[in-house]
DNA sequence: TGTACATCAGTGAACGCGCGTTCACTGATGTAC
DNA sequence: TGTACATCAGTGAACGCGCGTTCACTGATGTAC
Protein backbone atom coordinates (compact mmCIF):
# COMPACT_ATOMS: atom_id res chain seq x y z
CA UNK A 1 0.00 0.00 0.00
CA UNK A 2 3.23 2.35 -0.41
CA UNK A 3 4.11 2.10 -4.20
CA UNK A 4 7.55 3.72 -5.23
CA UNK A 5 6.76 7.01 -7.55
CA UNK A 6 6.80 5.21 -10.97
CA UNK A 7 8.85 6.61 -13.65
CA UNK A 8 5.97 7.30 -16.03
CA UNK A 9 5.48 10.54 -16.88
CA UNK A 10 1.95 12.53 -17.03
CA UNK A 11 -0.73 10.58 -16.09
CA UNK A 12 -0.33 7.53 -17.73
CA UNK A 13 0.35 4.12 -15.27
CA UNK A 14 3.21 2.35 -15.87
CA UNK A 15 1.97 -0.51 -16.92
CA UNK A 16 0.56 1.44 -20.16
CA UNK A 17 3.88 3.70 -20.28
CA UNK A 18 5.49 0.59 -20.49
CA UNK A 19 3.00 -0.56 -23.57
CA UNK A 20 3.47 2.72 -24.94
CA UNK A 21 7.65 2.62 -24.89
CA UNK A 22 7.48 -1.23 -27.03
CA UNK A 23 5.05 0.19 -29.22
CA UNK A 24 7.02 3.34 -30.25
CA UNK A 25 10.58 0.72 -30.51
CA UNK A 26 8.19 -1.89 -33.14
CA UNK A 27 7.40 0.99 -35.39
CA UNK A 28 11.04 1.44 -35.65
CA UNK A 29 12.18 -0.47 -38.71
CA UNK A 30 14.51 -3.53 -38.01
CA UNK A 31 14.21 -6.47 -35.43
CA UNK A 32 11.94 -6.43 -32.31
CA UNK A 33 13.35 -4.69 -29.22
CA UNK A 34 14.91 -6.58 -26.39
CA UNK A 35 13.50 -6.78 -22.87
CA UNK A 36 16.58 -4.18 -22.17
CA UNK A 37 15.92 -1.86 -24.77
CA UNK A 38 11.97 -1.87 -23.70
CA UNK A 39 13.25 -0.94 -20.13
CA UNK A 40 16.35 1.24 -20.77
CA UNK A 41 13.71 3.32 -23.09
CA UNK A 42 11.20 3.34 -20.70
CA UNK A 43 14.03 4.53 -17.99
CA UNK A 44 13.13 1.60 -16.05
CA UNK A 45 14.93 -1.69 -14.72
CA UNK A 46 14.51 -4.83 -16.56
CA UNK A 47 13.01 -6.75 -13.98
CA UNK A 48 9.79 -4.53 -13.68
CA UNK A 49 8.52 -5.21 -16.96
CA UNK A 50 7.67 -9.19 -15.48
CA UNK A 51 5.96 -7.15 -12.68
CA UNK A 52 3.18 -5.95 -15.09
CA UNK A 53 3.78 -8.71 -17.92
CA UNK A 54 3.37 -12.52 -18.34
CA UNK A 55 6.78 -12.26 -19.81
CA UNK A 56 7.67 -10.68 -23.45
CA UNK A 57 5.61 -12.35 -25.51
CA UNK A 58 2.63 -10.73 -23.38
CA UNK A 59 4.07 -6.95 -23.51
CA UNK A 60 4.76 -7.28 -27.40
CA UNK A 61 1.24 -8.29 -28.66
CA UNK A 62 -0.30 -5.48 -26.61
CA UNK A 63 2.22 -2.79 -27.80
CA UNK A 64 1.11 -4.22 -31.33
CA UNK A 65 -1.93 -4.09 -30.66
CA UNK A 66 -1.99 -0.69 -29.67
CA UNK A 67 -0.12 0.09 -32.72
CA UNK A 68 -2.17 -0.37 -34.97
CA UNK A 69 -4.96 1.05 -33.27
CA UNK A 70 -3.68 4.61 -32.81
CA UNK A 71 -1.97 3.97 -36.44
CA UNK A 72 -5.74 3.82 -37.62
CA UNK A 73 -6.96 6.84 -35.15
CA UNK A 74 -4.82 8.82 -36.94
CA UNK A 75 -6.20 7.53 -40.33
CA UNK A 76 -9.74 9.22 -39.36
CA UNK A 77 -12.84 7.97 -40.11
CA UNK A 78 -13.43 5.84 -43.17
CA UNK A 79 -15.32 8.08 -46.30
CA UNK A 80 -19.40 7.23 -45.92
CA UNK A 81 -21.36 5.13 -48.97
CA UNK A 82 -23.84 7.47 -51.07
CA UNK A 83 -22.16 10.66 -50.66
CA UNK A 84 -19.24 11.40 -53.15
CA UNK A 85 -19.16 9.39 -56.67
CA UNK A 86 -18.43 5.68 -55.96
CA UNK A 87 -14.68 6.30 -57.50
CA UNK A 88 -14.38 9.16 -55.82
CA UNK A 89 -14.75 7.41 -52.39
CA UNK A 90 -13.13 4.58 -53.51
CA UNK A 91 -9.74 5.80 -53.83
CA UNK A 92 -10.05 7.27 -50.19
CA UNK A 93 -10.23 4.02 -49.46
CA UNK A 94 -7.00 2.61 -51.07
CA UNK A 95 -5.31 5.74 -50.02
CA UNK A 96 -6.27 4.79 -46.45
CA UNK A 97 -5.36 1.03 -46.88
CA UNK A 98 -2.07 2.40 -47.95
CA UNK A 99 -1.25 4.09 -45.33
CA UNK A 100 -2.38 1.75 -42.80
CA UNK A 101 -0.02 -1.09 -44.19
CA UNK A 102 2.38 1.45 -44.70
CA UNK A 103 2.77 2.25 -41.19
CA UNK A 104 1.84 -1.06 -39.30
CA UNK A 105 3.41 -3.97 -41.48
CA UNK A 106 7.50 -3.31 -40.27
CA UNK A 107 5.91 -3.76 -36.77
CA UNK A 108 4.14 -7.13 -38.14
CA UNK A 109 6.96 -8.22 -40.09
CA UNK A 110 9.29 -7.89 -37.28
CA UNK A 111 7.32 -9.94 -35.30
CA UNK A 112 7.20 -12.82 -37.94
CA UNK A 113 10.06 -13.96 -36.06
CA UNK A 114 8.10 -14.51 -33.23
CA UNK A 115 5.09 -16.78 -34.09
CA UNK A 116 4.00 -16.74 -29.93
CA UNK A 117 2.91 -12.79 -30.12
CA UNK A 118 1.23 -13.67 -33.32
CA UNK A 119 -0.96 -16.22 -31.37
CA UNK A 120 -1.30 -14.09 -28.33
CA UNK A 121 -2.17 -10.82 -30.32
CA UNK A 122 -4.57 -13.11 -32.35
CA UNK A 123 -6.41 -13.86 -28.76
CA UNK A 124 -6.94 -9.65 -28.57
CA UNK A 125 -9.87 -8.75 -30.49
CA UNK A 126 -9.25 -7.02 -34.22
CA UNK A 127 -7.80 -3.09 -33.61
CA UNK A 128 -9.51 -1.96 -36.87
CA UNK A 129 -12.78 -1.19 -37.99
CA UNK A 130 -14.32 -1.55 -35.02
CA UNK A 131 -13.38 -5.26 -34.94
CA UNK A 132 -14.22 -5.89 -38.42
CA UNK A 133 -10.26 -5.47 -40.43
CA UNK A 134 -10.05 -3.12 -43.17
CA UNK A 135 -10.80 -5.72 -45.68
CA UNK A 136 -14.37 -5.98 -44.29
CA UNK A 137 -14.69 -2.63 -43.86
CA UNK A 138 -14.25 -1.97 -47.45
CA UNK A 139 -16.69 -4.84 -48.54
CA UNK A 140 -19.48 -3.67 -46.25
CA UNK A 141 -18.87 0.01 -47.78
CA UNK A 142 -19.02 -1.92 -51.46
CA UNK A 143 -22.53 -3.64 -50.32
CA UNK A 144 -23.59 -0.66 -49.43
CA UNK A 145 -22.71 0.86 -52.62
CA UNK A 146 -24.80 -1.94 -54.74
CA UNK A 147 -27.60 -1.60 -52.61
CA UNK A 148 -28.04 2.28 -53.94
CA UNK A 149 -27.48 0.48 -57.47
CA UNK A 150 -24.25 2.36 -57.81
CA UNK A 151 -22.06 -0.87 -57.64
CA UNK A 152 -23.45 -3.83 -60.26
CA UNK A 153 -25.69 -6.27 -58.50
CA UNK A 154 -24.06 -9.08 -59.80
CA UNK A 155 -20.33 -8.03 -58.78
CA UNK A 156 -18.08 -9.98 -56.65
CA UNK A 157 -17.22 -7.68 -53.92
CA UNK A 158 -15.13 -10.12 -51.98
CA UNK A 159 -12.83 -10.66 -54.79
CA UNK A 160 -13.18 -6.85 -55.33
CA UNK A 161 -11.79 -6.17 -51.62
CA UNK A 162 -9.61 -8.87 -51.61
CA UNK A 163 -8.37 -7.27 -54.83
CA UNK A 164 -7.88 -3.58 -53.66
CA UNK A 165 -6.19 -4.63 -49.67
CA UNK A 166 -4.20 -6.81 -51.92
CA UNK A 167 -3.24 -4.01 -54.08
CA UNK A 168 -2.00 -2.24 -50.90
CA UNK A 169 0.12 -4.82 -49.95
CA UNK A 170 1.15 -5.38 -52.73
CA UNK A 171 3.02 -1.86 -53.00
CA UNK A 172 4.47 -2.04 -49.27
CA UNK A 173 5.53 -5.57 -48.89
CA UNK A 174 8.15 -5.65 -51.73
CA UNK A 175 10.02 -3.19 -49.69
CA UNK A 176 10.29 -4.63 -46.54
CA UNK A 177 11.34 -7.54 -48.39
CA UNK A 178 14.49 -5.37 -50.21
CA UNK A 179 14.68 -3.09 -47.32
CA UNK A 180 14.40 -0.20 -49.32
CA UNK A 181 11.62 3.05 -48.78
CA UNK A 182 8.44 2.72 -49.64
CA UNK A 183 7.47 4.00 -52.77
CA UNK A 184 3.72 4.73 -54.19
CA UNK A 185 3.32 5.02 -57.51
CA UNK A 186 2.07 8.76 -58.47
CA UNK A 187 -1.91 8.22 -58.61
CA UNK A 188 -1.49 4.52 -57.90
CA UNK A 189 -4.83 5.04 -55.61
CA UNK A 190 -6.81 6.44 -58.64
CA UNK A 191 -5.51 4.02 -60.94
CA UNK A 192 -6.68 0.98 -58.62
CA UNK A 193 -9.89 2.69 -58.08
CA UNK A 194 -10.56 2.81 -61.45
CA UNK A 195 -9.54 -0.08 -62.72
CA UNK A 196 -11.76 -1.99 -60.13
CA UNK A 197 -14.61 -0.08 -61.19
CA UNK A 198 -14.38 -0.10 -65.00
CA UNK A 199 -12.02 -3.88 -65.86
CA UNK A 200 -9.74 -3.52 -68.70
CA UNK A 201 -11.33 -5.72 -71.29
CA UNK A 202 -11.63 -4.29 -74.62
CA UNK A 203 -14.64 -2.48 -75.05
CA UNK B 1 44.17 -33.47 -53.24
CA UNK B 2 43.07 -36.55 -51.50
CA UNK B 3 39.20 -35.43 -50.67
CA UNK B 4 37.45 -37.54 -48.19
CA UNK B 5 34.22 -39.11 -49.58
CA UNK B 6 31.60 -36.83 -49.20
CA UNK B 7 28.16 -37.67 -47.27
CA UNK B 8 26.52 -36.01 -50.27
CA UNK B 9 23.99 -38.77 -52.21
CA UNK B 10 23.92 -39.48 -56.06
CA UNK B 11 25.90 -36.98 -57.89
CA UNK B 12 25.59 -33.57 -56.05
CA UNK B 13 28.48 -32.37 -54.28
CA UNK B 14 28.53 -31.79 -51.13
CA UNK B 15 28.36 -27.92 -51.43
CA UNK B 16 24.88 -28.46 -53.50
CA UNK B 17 23.66 -31.57 -50.98
CA UNK B 18 23.65 -28.19 -48.51
CA UNK B 19 21.42 -25.77 -50.16
CA UNK B 20 19.09 -28.76 -51.04
CA UNK B 21 19.14 -29.67 -47.75
CA UNK B 22 18.89 -26.18 -46.40
CA UNK B 23 15.68 -25.32 -48.59
CA UNK B 24 14.04 -28.00 -47.79
CA UNK B 25 13.98 -27.33 -43.83
CA UNK B 26 13.46 -23.79 -45.17
CA UNK B 27 10.40 -24.91 -46.86
CA UNK B 28 8.72 -26.55 -43.29
CA UNK B 29 6.95 -23.23 -41.77
CA UNK B 30 8.35 -22.02 -38.59
CA UNK B 31 11.30 -20.88 -37.88
CA UNK B 32 15.04 -20.35 -39.33
CA UNK B 33 17.17 -23.43 -39.61
CA UNK B 34 20.06 -23.14 -37.29
CA UNK B 35 23.29 -24.67 -38.85
CA UNK B 36 23.08 -27.52 -36.22
CA UNK B 37 19.82 -28.73 -37.89
CA UNK B 38 21.03 -28.11 -41.45
CA UNK B 39 24.34 -29.76 -40.84
CA UNK B 40 22.53 -32.83 -38.63
CA UNK B 41 19.68 -33.28 -41.78
CA UNK B 42 22.34 -32.88 -44.29
CA UNK B 43 24.65 -36.01 -42.19
CA UNK B 44 27.75 -34.15 -41.54
CA UNK B 45 29.15 -31.54 -38.91
CA UNK B 46 28.33 -28.46 -38.05
CA UNK B 47 31.61 -26.95 -39.66
CA UNK B 48 31.50 -28.43 -42.75
CA UNK B 49 29.19 -25.27 -43.51
CA UNK B 50 31.93 -22.90 -43.42
CA UNK B 51 34.46 -24.92 -45.01
CA UNK B 52 31.36 -24.44 -48.43
CA UNK B 53 29.68 -20.55 -47.10
CA UNK B 54 30.90 -17.69 -45.64
CA UNK B 55 28.70 -17.41 -43.12
CA UNK B 56 25.05 -18.65 -42.29
CA UNK B 57 23.43 -15.87 -44.26
CA UNK B 58 25.11 -17.03 -47.25
CA UNK B 59 23.83 -20.41 -47.62
CA UNK B 60 20.03 -19.20 -46.55
CA UNK B 61 20.42 -16.70 -49.09
CA UNK B 62 21.28 -19.11 -51.69
CA UNK B 63 18.47 -21.54 -50.20
CA UNK B 64 15.66 -19.34 -50.99
CA UNK B 65 17.02 -18.67 -54.36
CA UNK B 66 16.85 -22.47 -55.27
CA UNK B 67 13.38 -22.60 -53.31
CA UNK B 68 11.95 -19.94 -55.25
CA UNK B 69 13.19 -21.55 -58.44
CA UNK B 70 11.90 -24.99 -57.89
CA UNK B 71 8.69 -24.31 -56.56
CA UNK B 72 8.44 -21.62 -59.74
CA UNK B 73 9.58 -25.09 -62.45
CA UNK B 74 6.99 -26.84 -60.49
CA UNK B 75 4.16 -24.27 -62.13
CA UNK B 76 5.57 -25.32 -65.55
CA UNK B 77 5.49 -22.19 -68.40
CA UNK B 78 3.25 -19.44 -68.10
CA UNK B 79 0.36 -19.69 -70.53
CA UNK B 80 0.62 -17.71 -73.96
CA UNK B 81 -1.24 -14.40 -74.67
CA UNK B 82 -3.44 -14.52 -78.14
CA UNK B 83 -4.36 -18.32 -77.57
CA UNK B 84 -7.38 -18.86 -75.44
CA UNK B 85 -9.81 -15.90 -74.15
CA UNK B 86 -7.66 -13.82 -72.08
CA UNK B 87 -10.07 -14.49 -68.86
CA UNK B 88 -9.04 -17.88 -69.52
CA UNK B 89 -5.73 -17.63 -69.42
CA UNK B 90 -5.76 -14.77 -66.97
CA UNK B 91 -7.71 -16.99 -64.25
CA UNK B 92 -4.50 -19.47 -65.20
CA UNK B 93 -2.02 -16.80 -64.37
CA UNK B 94 -3.78 -15.91 -61.03
CA UNK B 95 -3.80 -19.93 -60.20
CA UNK B 96 -0.13 -19.57 -61.25
CA UNK B 97 0.26 -16.75 -58.62
CA UNK B 98 -1.57 -18.06 -55.48
CA UNK B 99 0.66 -21.45 -55.78
CA UNK B 100 3.62 -19.55 -55.67
CA UNK B 101 3.19 -17.47 -53.17
CA UNK B 102 1.31 -20.07 -51.05
CA UNK B 103 4.80 -22.02 -51.66
CA UNK B 104 7.88 -19.89 -51.06
CA UNK B 105 6.23 -17.11 -48.54
CA UNK B 106 6.69 -19.32 -45.33
CA UNK B 107 10.25 -19.22 -46.19
CA UNK B 108 10.55 -15.45 -46.58
CA UNK B 109 8.09 -15.22 -43.90
CA UNK B 110 10.81 -17.38 -41.54
CA UNK B 111 13.65 -15.08 -43.22
CA UNK B 112 12.30 -11.94 -42.76
CA UNK B 113 13.58 -11.87 -39.08
CA UNK B 114 16.70 -11.80 -40.96
CA UNK B 115 16.90 -8.84 -43.01
CA UNK B 116 20.90 -9.84 -43.78
CA UNK B 117 20.01 -12.77 -45.42
CA UNK B 118 17.45 -10.83 -47.63
CA UNK B 119 19.61 -8.54 -48.32
CA UNK B 120 22.06 -11.23 -49.99
CA UNK B 121 19.14 -12.57 -51.49
CA UNK B 122 17.94 -9.38 -53.49
CA UNK B 123 21.94 -9.32 -54.88
CA UNK B 124 21.42 -12.43 -56.56
CA UNK B 125 19.13 -12.23 -59.58
CA UNK B 126 15.38 -12.31 -59.91
CA UNK B 127 14.81 -16.17 -59.45
CA UNK B 128 11.06 -15.95 -61.57
CA UNK B 129 9.98 -15.55 -64.74
CA UNK B 130 13.73 -15.77 -65.92
CA UNK B 131 14.69 -12.54 -63.68
CA UNK B 132 11.68 -9.86 -64.57
CA UNK B 133 9.67 -11.33 -61.37
CA UNK B 134 5.79 -12.98 -61.21
CA UNK B 135 4.17 -8.95 -61.55
CA UNK B 136 6.52 -8.08 -64.80
CA UNK B 137 5.29 -11.34 -66.62
CA UNK B 138 1.64 -10.61 -65.85
CA UNK B 139 2.00 -7.19 -67.15
CA UNK B 140 4.31 -8.14 -70.28
CA UNK B 141 1.23 -10.74 -71.25
CA UNK B 142 -1.76 -8.08 -70.43
CA UNK B 143 0.81 -5.55 -72.44
CA UNK B 144 0.72 -8.50 -75.38
CA UNK B 145 -3.09 -8.74 -74.98
CA UNK B 146 -3.43 -4.94 -75.26
CA UNK B 147 -1.41 -5.06 -78.72
CA UNK B 148 -3.89 -7.88 -80.09
CA UNK B 149 -6.86 -5.49 -78.87
CA UNK B 150 -8.27 -8.19 -76.47
CA UNK B 151 -7.34 -5.02 -73.39
CA UNK B 152 -8.44 -1.86 -74.04
CA UNK B 153 -6.08 0.10 -75.12
CA UNK B 154 -6.31 2.88 -72.38
CA UNK B 155 -6.21 0.31 -69.41
CA UNK B 156 -3.64 1.07 -66.45
CA UNK B 157 -1.53 -2.51 -67.07
CA UNK B 158 0.39 -1.82 -64.42
CA UNK B 159 -2.37 -1.27 -61.03
CA UNK B 160 -4.35 -4.18 -62.99
CA UNK B 161 -1.37 -6.80 -62.40
CA UNK B 162 -0.04 -5.00 -59.18
CA UNK B 163 -4.77 -5.72 -57.86
CA UNK B 164 -4.01 -9.42 -59.03
CA UNK B 165 -0.51 -10.52 -57.57
CA UNK B 166 -1.87 -8.19 -54.60
CA UNK B 167 -4.86 -10.63 -54.39
CA UNK B 168 -2.54 -13.68 -54.74
CA UNK B 169 -0.61 -12.03 -51.55
CA UNK B 170 -3.81 -11.09 -49.87
CA UNK B 171 -5.25 -14.27 -49.83
CA UNK B 172 -2.13 -15.93 -48.32
CA UNK B 173 -0.68 -13.76 -45.78
CA UNK B 174 -3.29 -13.21 -43.17
CA UNK B 175 -3.10 -17.47 -42.61
CA UNK B 176 0.60 -16.92 -42.09
CA UNK B 177 0.19 -14.26 -39.72
CA UNK B 178 -2.31 -16.15 -38.11
CA UNK B 179 -0.65 -19.75 -38.32
CA UNK B 180 -3.59 -21.12 -39.60
CA UNK B 181 -3.77 -23.32 -42.83
CA UNK B 182 -4.47 -21.52 -46.24
CA UNK B 183 -7.70 -21.73 -47.48
CA UNK B 184 -8.12 -20.06 -51.37
CA UNK B 185 -12.09 -19.27 -51.62
CA UNK B 186 -13.67 -21.66 -54.57
CA UNK B 187 -13.13 -19.92 -57.60
CA UNK B 188 -11.39 -17.22 -56.69
CA UNK B 189 -8.78 -17.42 -59.62
CA UNK B 190 -12.13 -17.15 -61.94
CA UNK B 191 -13.46 -14.34 -59.85
CA UNK B 192 -10.68 -12.12 -59.74
CA UNK B 193 -10.09 -12.42 -63.37
CA UNK B 194 -13.47 -11.66 -64.25
CA UNK B 195 -13.72 -8.78 -61.55
CA UNK B 196 -10.07 -7.00 -63.39
CA UNK B 197 -11.16 -7.77 -66.60
CA UNK B 198 -15.26 -5.89 -66.42
CA UNK B 199 -14.88 -4.39 -63.35
CA UNK B 200 -17.83 -3.65 -60.72
CA UNK B 201 -19.21 -0.55 -61.65
CA UNK B 202 -23.26 -0.56 -62.14
CA UNK B 203 -23.76 -0.75 -66.30
C1' DT C 1 4.70 16.27 16.04
C1' DG C 2 8.05 12.68 16.02
C1' DT C 3 9.83 7.96 15.62
C1' DA C 4 9.87 3.05 14.50
C1' DC C 5 8.16 -0.15 11.62
C1' DA C 6 5.88 -2.74 7.61
C1' DT C 7 4.99 -2.87 2.82
C1' DC C 8 6.05 -3.86 -1.79
C1' DA C 9 7.15 -1.56 -6.51
C1' DG C 10 11.20 -1.15 -8.43
C1' DT C 11 16.24 -2.76 -9.04
C1' DG C 12 19.91 -4.98 -11.67
C1' DA C 13 23.52 -8.57 -11.17
C1' DA C 14 23.48 -13.19 -12.17
C1' DC C 15 21.75 -17.39 -14.33
C1' DG C 16 20.80 -20.67 -17.97
C1' DC C 17 20.16 -21.43 -22.58
C1' DG C 18 20.71 -21.57 -27.56
C1' DC C 19 22.99 -19.83 -31.05
C1' DG C 20 26.84 -18.89 -34.79
C1' DT C 21 31.40 -19.65 -35.26
C1' DT C 22 36.19 -21.50 -34.58
C1' DC C 23 40.14 -24.52 -34.92
C1' DA C 24 43.09 -28.41 -33.33
C1' DC C 25 42.42 -32.76 -34.69
C1' DT C 26 41.18 -37.19 -37.64
C1' DG C 27 41.61 -40.29 -41.14
C1' DA C 28 40.61 -41.59 -46.12
C1' DT C 29 42.84 -40.88 -50.24
C1' DG C 30 46.55 -39.85 -53.67
C1' DT C 31 51.60 -39.81 -54.42
C1' DA C 32 56.63 -40.98 -54.17
C1' DC C 33 59.84 -44.31 -54.11
C1' DT D 1 53.42 -54.63 -55.48
C1' DG D 2 54.25 -52.65 -51.00
C1' DT D 3 55.24 -48.99 -47.64
C1' DA D 4 55.78 -44.32 -45.82
C1' DC D 5 54.28 -39.97 -46.24
C1' DA D 6 51.60 -35.59 -47.41
C1' DT D 7 47.26 -33.55 -48.11
C1' DC D 8 43.13 -31.45 -46.70
C1' DA D 9 37.82 -32.23 -46.41
C1' DG D 10 35.45 -33.32 -42.74
C1' DT D 11 34.84 -33.37 -37.45
C1' DG D 12 32.70 -31.72 -33.21
C1' DA D 13 33.93 -29.95 -28.55
C1' DA D 14 34.52 -25.52 -26.98
C1' DC D 15 34.08 -20.51 -27.10
C1' DG D 16 31.82 -16.07 -26.81
C1' DC D 17 27.81 -13.57 -27.11
C1' DG D 18 23.14 -11.92 -26.49
C1' DC D 19 19.04 -13.00 -24.92
C1' DG D 20 14.79 -13.80 -21.59
C1' DT D 21 14.11 -14.45 -17.03
C1' DT D 22 14.83 -14.62 -11.89
C1' DC D 23 15.09 -13.12 -7.15
C1' DA D 24 17.54 -11.25 -3.03
C1' DC D 25 17.81 -6.73 -2.15
C1' DT D 26 16.67 -1.39 -1.78
C1' DG D 27 14.38 2.43 -0.26
C1' DA D 28 10.28 5.65 -0.69
C1' DT D 29 5.94 5.76 1.23
C1' DG D 30 1.99 4.91 4.42
C1' DT D 31 0.76 3.50 9.15
C1' DA D 32 0.86 2.82 14.31
C1' DC D 33 1.70 4.66 18.51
Amino acid sequence: MAPRKVAAAGDQTLREHLITTAERLLARRGATPTVREIAQEAGVATGVLYNHFADKEDLLALALHAHVRSVEATLGDPPRPGIDPVETTLTRFVERGLALHEAILPAFTALLAQPEVLVRFRALTNPTAGGRGLRQELADFLAAEQEQGRVAADADLEAAATMIIGACHEVVLPHLYGGTEVVVPKGFAAMVSWTVLHGIAHR
